[in-house]
RNA sequence: GGGGUAGUAGGGUAGCCUGGUCCAUCCUAGAGCGUUUGGGACGCUUUGACGGCAGUUCGAAUCUGCCCUACCCCA
């Protein structure tokens, strides 16, 4: 399926690495013929899954997943004015079925508001029905007309998980979005993604909402990337949908809400963020594979090897890791590259030597070599494991705080910006975020910082000498 | 919206103007056989393409028409 030999381009070229690793790493195939769409190899798929099962897994302690449909009726999608003209520029419409014009157009969800929203005005009847909480994993399709990027910028998004909720009051809503937050950087925390959440600038927000805090991680050649993203809807769309209850007093009031998603993307930053020169370097939770036992066959006891690695690889599953025994026919350092290109956390090595002495050697995917103990081979690897998740959270945590840079001066930040982000005062005003994205070429990503390593304090904007607060300033994708 | 360029095997190229191969070619591609195996082995054999549809022709990757797709430039 992919190339497996040579070199891969070095993560400094950082567009050029991204691009090569997708199809050698057999993440996606990029070929598809239509542009913006892409195939997911079984490799990428499996990521995929085990990601998303870590997503659910988190929202399902108190949300109930559903599935809508994917096609939305001109008449309900037209209803919130603000939300259209957001979207209308990347909507795909279905206008015929066969050969028969449809009376009435049907979008292609860019997301679905508008789908579900009608649906919950129906289901919607008293205050105990709130709060509502669903999420789904869908497809979505919006007409990109900027160069596409797999997994980053894509036509048909495949994986988007949304959630949308409803409550009684905008607090309640509130109190909602700050849930979701949690939520989010629990899920990266997972995935070991550091991510900075910011609220971004009211004319960036999603269109119909109050306000949205966002998600950004930095990619390896400074370059922010949005990977996920929360919205306050207040009762935006409660009034265009009807949304209301009956309190406990017997009135009808209005709803608030929220929505908030993540989608493939958080891979393009799980990839990006860990991997290095040699291919992909994953946590082993979401590995497809977490153990690689690589036997090094001599002709002479070639059946005793691979029989020492077919009973080692037994008892791994037995313990509930997944492990694969790589019996092909090639040398040994092929297999390695080859597994190495995938990302596979921990290698172990078995040969004549090693059974003559009664051990096996563990490799891990940043190269360091361990040596244990046929019986105590178990916990030895999952020792291994445990420590190596460590190590991969604590070199992209240094990495970003690395990249992150606090900044006085318009100068400071314009370097700050060719590696990372910079974070300097604004007062909030358009006219100050203008001036600074154009003279810096960045994007004003926005403001209420939320990271360990950014402290809130109030100053003077470095535009206009006004009070502020510290903005998050980038170069973005 | 307007203009331009290009689509050849898994990937990369030549050929096209000036129609005519018995095997076009290169690679870290695929298949088979054999020797190998503690960090990318080697030998031999072999597979596979001219973006699509029509047309011209004894004969089309090459000429003509239409279509599709991608990329670049200008609004």
């Amino acid at each position: 399926m992919a190339e497996d030999s040579g070199a891969l381009p070095l993560k400094e070229n950082f567009s050029e690495w991204y691009n090569e690793i997708l199809w050698r790493a057999e993440i996606m195939d990029v070929r598809y013929p239509v542009k913006g769409l892409y195939v997911w190899y079984p490799h990428g798929f499996s990521l995929r899954r085990s990601t998303y099962n870590i997503l659910r897994e988190l929202l399902d302690r108190d949300h109930e997943e559903t599935l809508f449909p994917l096609l939305i009726p001109e008449n309900e999608f037209m209803k919130e004015a603000e939300h259209i003209k957001g979207f209308e520029e990347e909507v795909y419409w279905v206008t015929h079925g066969g050969t028969t014009k449809l009376d009435i157009k049907l979008a292609l969800r860019p997301t679905s508001e508008t789908a579900i929203y009608p649906m919950y005005a129906l289901w919607l009847r008293s205050h105990a029905d709130l709060p509502i909480k669903l999420y789904q994993i869908v497809n979505t399709f919006r007409y990109e007309t900027k160069h596409t990027r797999p997994l980053i910028r894509l036509r048909e998004i495949t994986s988007f998980k949304e959630a949308h909720t409803v409550h009684a009051t905008w607090d309640d809503a509130k109190n909602q979005v700050e849930d979701a937050i949690a939520l989010y950087r629990e899920f990266y925390d997972r995935i070991c993604v550091p991510i900075i959440f910011s609220k971004r600038p009211e004319w960036d927000k999603f269109p119909g909402a109050d306000y949205t805090m966002a998600a950004d991680a930095i990619m390896p050649d400074g370059k922010t990337l949005q990977v996920g993203t929360v919205h306050h809807l207040g009762d935006n769309f409660s009034k265009t949908f009807d949304l209301k209850y009956e309190d406990e007093k017997g009135e009808q009031k209005l709803a608030f809400q929220t929505c908030y998603g993540i989608s493939e993307r958080c891979i393009a930053a799980l990839l990006s963020v860990h991997g290095d020169d040699k291919g992909l370097v994953l946590p082993p939770e979401i590995a497809p594979l977490q153990i690689i036992i690589v036997p090094i066959i001599m002709k002479k006891n070639a059946e005793e090897i691979l029989n020492a690695a077919k009973l080692l690889e037994t008892e791994i599953k037995s313990a509930g890791m997944r492990v694969k025994t790589d019996s092909r026919d090639l040398r040994p350092g092929a297999k390695y590259y080859h597994w190495e290109m995938r990302g596979v956390p921990l290698r172990i090595e078995i040969g004549p030597r090693d059974i003559q002495n009664g051990v096996i050697m563990a490799v891990n995917r940043f190269g360091q070599k361990t040596s244990i103990k046929r019986e105590e081979a178990i916990s030895g690897i999952k020792e291994q494991l445990e420590s190596f998740k460590k190590d991969m959270k604590f070199k992209a945590s240094s990495k970003a705080k690395e990249q992150i840079r606090i900044v006085d001066s318009l100068k400071g930040a314009k370097e700050a910006a060719e590696t990372g982000v910079a974070v300097l005062q604004w007062c909030g005003s358009k006219k100050c975020a203008d001036e600074i994205e154009q003279k810096l070429d960045v994007s004003v990503l926005g403001s209420e910082i939320r990271s360990e390593y950014i402290e809130e304090k109030e100053d003077t904007c470095i535009i206009c000498g006004k009070p502020s607060k510290p903005a998050l300033v980038a170069r973005s994708y």
